[in-house]
DNA sequence: GTCGATTATGTTAACGCTCACTTCATCGCC
DNA sequence: GGCGATGAAGTGAGCGTTAACATAATCGAC
C-alpha cells in the first residue's frame, strides 16, 4: 500500500505524473483555449491513471459560486410538484449541475425564507422555486437581487424570470371539449384560490364558456385532494342538471367520480368529467380519466435554461416562459343524455 | 455604499469587529469549550450585525467534508420512494444537513455508478440509496469503503447499514386480515420479481396463507402501474373461486378496481381487495381502499441516523432497521359471500 | 534574421476556513 | 512564592482550486 492511502489526488499530483504546472491541469480541466493537444493529452491520461476528481469545495470557494442549484419546493407529494422537481433534477445533471432540494412544510414567508438562506449557505449558483401561491411568491421578493431566481408556476403578472404551464390554455381547451361534445355548461371543481394554477384554471375554463355564450356556474372550491372533490362530488351529484364536471386536477376529479358512483350516477354517461396533470393512474380510474398534460420536462428545461442563462450573463432577454398543455381523451367524457 | 459592496463578510470581518482573532470566531461557531462567555457574546453580536455567514465551501475544503448528503433514488413519481425522499429530506434539514439528489433513470450498474461519482465528486458527508432490487444493490458493492453508505429497502441478506420497511409483516397483516374475515385464500397481484419489496410482500403473503392451513394459489406477476394490476384483475374477475385479492401496491389494487368492476363483481361484496402503501388517493378509490401504510418517516429518520453514525464514529453497533407497517381499514373489505 | 504578436506554460497570490501550535494569564497547592 | 495545570486566547500554515500576471516558445512578415 502507499504510505498515504487516504487522501484523494489532487491537482498538483496530476501535473507532477504529466510533467506539467498544477495551472496547466486546470485549464485542460476547464477546457480552456491555449493548450497544446499533445499537453491536453497527457494531461488527460495522468487524470485517468490516477483516478483524479477535481475538488468542488476549493473551486467554490475561490469562484463564489458552486455547481449547486437550489431548488425551493412545498413538502408534497403532489403529483405535479414532485414531476416537476423530478424533471428538474434530471434535466440539471445533464448539465453538469446537482441539486440540492429544500422542501418546505407550507408556503409562508418564513419557512421560504430559512430554505434560501440554506441555500445561500451552500453558495449555490442560482435558485430555482416552485412557488405556486402568492404568499410564496411575495417571500421570494425577499431574495437580494445578486441571487439568480427562476420561479416555476409563480405569479404571473410579475416581472421576473418565470415558466409556467399555461394553464388557462389547458383548461380553456378541457372545458372545450365539454362544450364541444354538446354539454351546455360545464362545472368546475377548483384548486385552492391562492395557488395560480388554479387560478389560471378558472380563467380559462370561464373563457371558454364565456366564448361559447354558455351559463357561467358558481365555481365549486376545494383543495387538491381526493377528499375535497369527493365534498364537492357529492353536492354536484345531487344536481341534475350537472352534466359535466371539469375537476382542476385527477385527484379531485378522482373523489368526484366516486362521489358520483356512489350517488348512482354513471360516468360518462350522466356526467362527464375532465381532470388536470394525467397522473400515472388516470387511465386507470373508473371509467379512465380524460384529462390534460402538462408537459413537466419542457418547463424543467426551461426554467434550467433560464437560470443558467442569469448565471452567466446576468439577464436573459425575455424572461418567461410558457408551456402549453395537451388534452388527453379517454372514456370520462360522452354526450349528455 | 461602501466600496466593496460586494463581498460577504467573512470570518476576519467578524473578528475584527468583535476585537478578537478570527480563530476565537471559529471556535464560537463550531461550539468549542475554552471560550470565554463574554467573549461568545460579543462575537455572536458581530456576527448578527455583520449578517455573517460561515462559508461551507471553504469549510469542506479544509475538513474534507461537506454538509451534504448524497441520494441516490429512482427517477420515478412512484409513490413509495418519492414520500421516503421528501421524509428523508425533512429529516436531514433537521440536522443541518442539505440533500443533493442523484436520480437515476434505471437502477442499473452503470447509471448507479454514475449518479455515486457525482456524489462524490461533491465530497458529500455520505451516501443514501433506494436500492430495491439487486441490480441496484450489486451497483453499490462498488462504493468505496471509506464512503459512509446506508441503503433504503435493500437486500435484507446484505450485512451492510441497512433500513426497510418490513414488507413481510405488512403483507403478512393483510392476507391474515382476509382471512381472519372469512376468505378461504387471499390471491396475490405482485410486484416486479426483481424488487425487494415485491419479493418481502409475497414472502409475508404466504406465511400468512401457510400459517392459516391455507391454499396457496399462483402469484400473478405485475409490475407497479395500475395498467399490469388492471391486467391482472381481468384474469381474476373471470375466476368465481376468486374472492380475496392482496395487491402488492395501491396502483395495482386499483387497476384490479377497475377490472372487478367493469366484470360486474363488486368490491366488497363479491370480491376483497387490500393494497399497500396507503397512497392519499387511496381513501377516494371506489370503494375506499383497505391497505398496509408503511411509515415513510420513521424509515427517513433511521436511515439519517444510521448514516450520521458512520460518519462520525464510522460504524455504528447494529446497522440495520426494520420498521413495521400497519395495516389501515377501510371499505374494501368483507366477508365472503 | 529580427521584431512584435500570438500561443503555450509557469509562478504566485488569494479564497475563507480549521488544525496544530504557541502564548499569556489565572489559579490552586505544597 | 514558585510551579505545574488549566483556561482563554492568538499565530501561522495549509486545504485544492482559479485568476492575474509573468515568462518562454513559436511564428509570420519585412
Amino acid at each position: 500500500m502507499d504510505n498515504k492511502t487516504s487522501r484523494d489526488p489532487a491537482m498538483t499530483d496530476v501535473a507532477k505524473l504529466a510533467g506539467v504546472s498544477h495551472q496547466t491541469v486546470s485549464r485542460v480541466l476547464n477546457d480552456h483555449p491555449n493548450v497544446r493537444e499533445q499537453t491536453r493529452l497527457r494531461v488527460r491520461a495522468a487524470i485517468q491513471e490516477l483516478g483524479y476528481r477535481p475538488n468542488r469545495a476549493a473551486r467554490a470557494l475561490v469562484t463564489g459560486k458552486s455547481q449547486l442549484i437550489g431548488v425551493v419546493a412545498q413538502n408534497s407529494t403532489l403529483y405535479g410538484p414532485a414531476s416537476l422537481l423530478a424533471a428538474f433534477e434530471e434535466a440539471a445533471a445533464g448539465s453538469g449541475f446537482s441539486v440540492s432540494v429544500g422542501r418546505v412544510k407550507v408556503l409562508d414567508r418564513a419557512s421560504i425564507a430559512a430554505a434560501v438562506e440554506r441555500h445561500r449557505d451552500q453558495r449555490v449558483a442560482g435558485i430555482v422555486a416552485i412557488a405556486p401561491t402568492a404568499s410564496a411568491n411575495d417571500a421570494l421578493a425577499d431574495v437580494p437581487a445578486g441571487v439568480p431566481l427562476v420561479t416555476i408556476d409563480g405569479d404571473p403578472g410579475r416581472p421576473t424570470p418565470l415558466v409556467t404551464v399555461d394553464q388557462a390554455a389547458g383548461a380553456f381547451a378541457a372545458t372545450k371539449h365539454l362544450l364541444d361534445v354538446g354539454h351546455r355548461t360545464v362545472w368546475h371543481v377548483s384548486g385552492p384560490a391562492d395557488w395560480f394554477d388554479a387560478a389560471g384554471r378558472v380563467q380559462g375554463w370561464q373563457r371558454a364558456l364565456e366564448a361559447a355564450g354558455a351559463e357561467v356556474p358558481p365555481v365549486m372550491a376545494a383543495d387538491w385532494s381526493a377528499a375535497a372533490g369527493y365534498r364537492a362530488g357529492q353536492m354536484l351529484a345531487r344536481m341534475p342538471e350537472v352534466t359535466a364536471v371539469f375537476a382542476s386536477n385527477d385527484h379531485l376529479a378522482l373523489g368526484v367520480l366516486r362521489a358520483m358512483s356512489e350517488r348512482g350516477r354513471r360516468v360518462p354517461q350522466d356526467v362527464s368529467v375532465v381532470g388536470f396533470d394525467d397522473v400515472p393512474e388516470a387511465a386507470y380510474f373508473i371509467p379512465p380519466l380524460t384529462t390534460v398534460r402538462p408537459d413537466f420536462d419542457a418547463v424543467a428545461r426551461e426554467a434550467l435554461g433560464l437560470l443558467l442563462a442569469q448565471v452567466s450573463d446576468g439577464e436573459s432577454a425575455e424572461p418567461r416562459r410558457t408551456i402549453a398543455p395537451t388534452l388527453v381523451s379517454r372514456e370520462s367524457v360522452a354526450p349528455p343524455a
